[in-house]
RNA sequence: GGCACCGUAGCCAAGUGGUAAGGCAGAGGACUGCAAAUCCUUUAUUCGUCGGUUCGAUUCCGACCGGUGCCUCCA
């Protein structure tokens, strides 16, 4: 197997990569703010983590995932504030919704989901840790803030030069005060609006909340350590969000937080960032709306390299579900046939050797999905001219369903079981006597009628099959 | 204003200093009672424009044009 290799924003390379430890990578993975269900966009992100995960999980390595819930922020408050409910009360069905949208698009669960608000010790330990290490000052507000101009190095990884950030108009308005306009918060001093719904803890400095970027450094260090192998996230998080992990996670402890960052790129839509500010924004349950399959989405986001920009368009969609149609179809096929050849064997290496070699050359999926098509078109003709060998035909599943378990691109299809399944048979059974006694425009018309309710069928010299295409 | 990225067939999209993967859509053919599925053939002498480097550039450099993002909450 080749080298696995992989982009480093830190260095803007693409480098060889394996886990610190040579067994387990120590995955971080930003996760959502809970106060409306995650858009597309934010789904993208994951979707490219879920390959990231998947990959080094083919690589032959283990992976400890953990996604955070950012559970706690202004946005959350304002809302609970608007409904008087606690945060709590609106967060939970949000993270309800998150986990059922992730699963739909069967997208791997992580080995950890933390709340913000159940790490506000470890976050008060990290800020005291700072306050020791002479980075943290408390301002007059009773709000404590990471001094930017004691860390050295602030900046690498956005290459933003810290000066050349206008300490202008927008950076002015901030209510807070703060020494230095570029400073962040560490942890809030509570309004009386955080107070009534929940959001408010006890701390050294009193009453107050945690600042956003505390709770990725406190709850990664509490579950994967104090240096990650890879950090991952949208690139609208490469500044200043990492930027500042990296700045209060390294002034604690000394030691580089993460080893490889990784950011995926935008989810378009009409050639513009999708974003609730921008009002462009589609759900997961408008892709169920307008019958687009989990299968259908993963093939459209991994057509294009997770570095690249991508632009969600109905033709686009329209295209992957096509697409997707004829790997069911494939899938199908391999289900039922008996035996294969050795052009079908021959394929089914090529595909695995060519699947593994651009998947571990910085997750290249569209060659992977690339190869997958190859691999479909040598492997029906192969198919087609008949095969004695079911070890051949054993090869080609096993690697099918291999560079399948990366993608995970083979949609959900019920063809068997079920009153449905029995119905659908009888009416091939009807068809079939019809079409014996050469009567065609009965059968026709059951065909007709199997179709409107979105079952297509197929004739073949073995006899009729059936699938639901919707 | 500062910093990046992108511009490849009707559409989506890989890619390399040596002559353009793959998918969708379209056209023709085989197979079929007709379809569907599948297979075969076919669709960019050309990679935004103009220069430069080179034996040779889509691939490197420069300028320009067009698009997007970050610089502020943000996947």
């Amino acid at each position: 197997m080749p080298e696995f290799r992989l982009y480093n924003s830190l260095t803007g390379e693409v480098e060889p990569f394996a886990p610190a430890d040579g067994s387990t990578v120590r995955l971080y993975t930003c996760g959502p703010t809970v106060y409306n269900p995650a858009h597309l966009g934010n789904f993208r992100t994951f979707l490219f983590e879920d390959l990231l995960r998947r990959v080094l999980r083919m690589r032959g390595w283990g992976v400890e995932q953990v996604m955070n819930l950012t559970d706690v922020d202004d946005k959350i408050i304002k809302r609970a504030t608007e409904r008087g409910i606690t945060i709590r009360a609106l967060t939970d069905p949000v993270v309800t919704t998150f986990h059922a949208d992730r699963e739909y698009l069967r997208i791997q669960a992580a080995e950890h989901y933390p709340r913000a608000t159940e790490y506000i010790a470890e976050m008060i330990a990290l800020v005291e840790r700072l306050q020791a290490n002479g980075v943290a000052y408390r301002a007059d507000d009773g709000s404590v803030y990471f001094a930017i101009d004691k860390f050295e190095g602030y900046g690498r990884l956005s290459r933003l030069d810290t000066r050349k950030i206008r300490t202008g108009a927008r950076v002015a308005q901030d209510d807070y005060a703060k020494e230095n306009a570029q400073d962040f918060a560490l942890w809030k001093s509570a309004k009386p609006e955080d107070e009534a719904c929940a959001a408010a803890w006890d701390s050294p400095w009193g009453r107050g909340r945690p600042g956003w970027h505390l709770e990725c450094s406190a709850m990664a260090m509490a579950l994967l350590g104090e240096t990650l192998d890879i950090h991952a996230g949208g690139v609208d998080l490469m500044f200043p969000h990492h930027e500042d992990e990296i700045a209060q996670s390294e002034a604690a402890t000394g030691k580089p937080f993460a080893r490889f960052w990784c950011h995926g790129e935008f989810l378009l839509t009409d050639g513009a960032k999708m974003a609730k500010r921008v009002g462009n924004v589609s759900t997961v349950a408008d892709l169920r709306e307008q019958g687009v399959s989990a299968a259908a989405l993963r093939h459209f986001v991994f057509s294009t390299h997770y570095r690249k920009q991508l632009n969600l368009s109905a033709a686009a969609l329209e295209a992957s579900i096509e697409a997707v149609r004829r790997i069911g179809d494939f899938s199908d096929r391999l289900a039922r046939e008996t035996a294969g050849s050795p052009a079908l064997s021959e394929a089914a290496d090529t595909l695995l050797v060519e699947a593994t070699t651009v998947l571990s050359d910085d997750l290249n999926a569209p060659r992977a999905v690339g190869a997958l098509f190859e691999f479909i078109s040598a492997a029906n003709r192969a198919l087609d001219s008949r095969g004695s060998d079911p070890a051949a035909l054993g090869r080609a599943r096993e690697a099918f369903r291999q560079v399948n378990g990366v993608l995970d691109i083979v949609p959900d299809r019920g063809t068997s079981g079920g009153e449905l399944a029995d119905w659908v048979e009888a009416q091939l059974e009807a068809r079939t006597q019809a079409r014996a006694r050469r009567d065609f425009a009965a059968a026709d018309a059951i065909r007709k009628s199997l179709e409107e309710k979105g079952i297509a069928i197929e004739d073949s010299p073995s006899g009729t099959r059936w699938k639901s295409v919707r």
